[in-house]
DNA sequence: ATTAAATTTTAGACATGCCTAAAAATACTA
DNA sequence: TAGTATTTTTAGGCATGTCTAAAATTTAAT
């Protein structure tokens, strides 16, 4: 139906629009897709005329319903393949994206379903963000960052914000998983950087930087 | 490493390479991969300058061992998917080849990996053809056309030689399925027709069309 | 309000992969 | 063996998606 260059598109532009709620720049689409403005012109030309988004020369874009829903389908299908790679075929969270951009281009609203069922219908991907139902509904996250919560609230490790493999491999090594249980023991004034109480008894440093690109839910 | 459109073409030359032991004209690939002649020539040209084939303007082409490889790992990739989307995703057999033939184009020899391990190391796809190792080497069949059987010889059914939705659907509806013992009661002389007892008692009669298309071991 | 800077669009080009129509080479047939 | 039929290649073109460089527009600064 489309080509995985227009879902592509779609799909970024779908997450500059999550955070910024006005309409889209040529240049932020062609940082987030590496590549050039004059390109990014191009094709948001085309996805207009297929009514895809809303476009007014120089004043950026606006996804329409249609388009939406085949952005949201495309991360459905990443995220629900990032289950099936982590869950079944045991690969580290750190390893699940690339693969997951190929993947979720696979074209078969069947085979979609299927691996759905075959998942149990998970309602995050292992990186905590939420998956799009069927029938494209998303959960706003009500997840809030570590670095916002105040000392001895327990909550648990239920996302990331920074899903780079550095990031992601760094918490590994320093034993933090989604479904961790904590609490902030202490927090440092100077530098933010907190002393994490983890329901293993064992007490870990962790730098601001670190804090606030996980999220927690309160318990 | 190589387009779906570069894949595809090995894999089409790689198939025609297994019955005919000749180099494969142009017209030949034209027709399996639906597209015309001139659009083939293009192509081949393209795989002769990567090494991925040997080429004689106007006598043909023959993969070089470098295109074989291309060749046979992207079976092994399809057919692997198929096992996946039949035993793990419960889609019927005829159902799963055209996603197989999005799936095979999947980059990552980890995937494959991983994937093989997941599936417990298969050595035969849904249709019963043999799935090429990691290392590349693939098992030449050992199995044999039912119509070239001698009567009351015990086999078991193990392969299809007619891949079309249309042959395994109608399978199904006799209530033959990979796996299934069977043996010739009996052959008409004038249609070439069976009767074919199953192990459960039970007697069917097939045509010779079917016959011919379907591959036994003999037990 | 001008001017300068940044952003965005246009113009023109290139690579891939496909097509049709015509030319060239090969295979068949009388 | 000449002539015809078939196969294959070439020539020229089209669609998609990309790029650089230059022009147009908007935004920011004086
Ligand atoms: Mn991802
Ligand atoms: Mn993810
Ligand atoms: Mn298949
Ligand atoms: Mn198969």
């Amino acid at each position: 139906m489309y080509s995985f260059t227009e879902e592509n598109y779609l799909k970024a532009i779908y997450k500059l629009s999550e955070n910024n709620r006005q309409s889209i720049s040529t240049n932020a689409i062609a940082d987030l897709l590496q590549t050039k403005a004059a390109s990014v012109t191009d094709m948001i030309r085309k996805l207009a005329e297929k009514k895809l988004l809303k476009y007014e020369k120089y004043k950026g874009v606006e996804l329409t319903d249609k388009g939406k829903r085949v952005a949201v389908d495309t991360v459905r299908k990443h995220r629900l393949w990032e289950v099936f790679l982590c869950d079944k075929l045991k690969f580290g969270w750190d390893e699940v994206h690339d693969i997951a951009e190929q993947l979720e281009h696979i074209n078969s609203a069947l085979l979609i379903d299927k691996l759905d069922a075959f998942l149990g219908y998970p309602s995050h991907d292992p990186h905590g963000d939420p998956i799009p139902t069927k029938n494209g509904d998303i959960k706003k996250s009500e997840f809030v960052l570590l670095n916002t919560v105040k000392a001895l609230q327990p909550v648990i490790m239920s996302g990331v914000a920074d899903h780079s493999v550095l990031f992601l491999q760094h918490l590994d090594k320093i034993g933090l998983r989604l479904g961790t249980s904590c609490l902030i023991e202490e927090m440092n004034a100077y530098d933010g950087s907190l002393k994490l109480k983890l329901n293993s008894k064992q007490s870990i440093n962790i730098s601001k930087d670190v804090a606030k690109n996980i999220l927690v839910k309160p318990v």
